[in-house]
DNA sequence: TATTAATATTAGATATTTTTAATATAATGA
DNA sequence: TCATTATATTAAAAATATCTAATATTAATA
């Protein structure tokens, strides 16, 4: 019960340009440099973002010819979500991940 | 629907004594002096976090004396979860939200 | 192979956060 | 009132995070 890993999750959520990220590779996955225009930020900037929501497992990528397609991995957030829970209620915690089990 | 809030909650959490913090008041109420002897951190040091907390509404405090008890307010991260969710799932999160009010 | 396009990596500059140290405030009790 | 205890506030130092600029890598294409 430890979730070392998911502590970071919190890091990584508490940048604005990667909530922005987390959000817009909700709907869609999408390569570094849709990514870039669609935020704004510089070329490096975006890829040291990816590589963080990468390092902490929210994001996968794969190669398509010159470009690198992200996309999100939802089960982290997922998990992570009920660590969040469980930081203060551990019933209502439970009830959900039943319901999130009996969905997915 | 811009919660600007709420995307402070992550920023607040993404400090480890902070969530250390949170996790302590889930379980009770406690004083400054409390929870700075559970942290280890110096009294500076928790004030300053527990302003924080504070601020961003996860927390409020009555006087007792010479004391001050702390609390968590539940709602603040049961919101802040909501948002969370809607970052990657919406739909996921309307089933949630529908069984929070069921419960409480 | 040389060139271009997409992305990654690195180093250093800048900005932000966190801690420490000192001081202030507020309540209590002698 | 004076001293003590609990907490808050402030400024500066220390630690981290983020951005920019330059360079590297990788794949496609001429």
């Amino acid at each position: 019960m430890g979730m070392p890993q998911v502590e970071s999750v919190f890091r990584i959520l508490a940048d604005k340009n990667r909530t922005r990220m987390v959000k817009l590779l909700g709907e869609n996955e999408l390569t570094v440099g849709e990514l870039e225009r669609s935020l704004g930020l510089s070329q490096s900037a975006t890829s040291q973002h990816l590589k963080l929501l990468n390092d902490a497992g929210l994001v996968v990528c794969r190669k398509h010819g010159n470009f690198r397609i992200y996309s999100l991995r939802k089960e982290a957030l997922q998990k992570a979500m009920r660590y969040f829970d469980s930081l203060w209620d551990e019933g209502l915690n439970k009830m959900k991940t039943k319901l999130e089990h009996g969905k997915g």
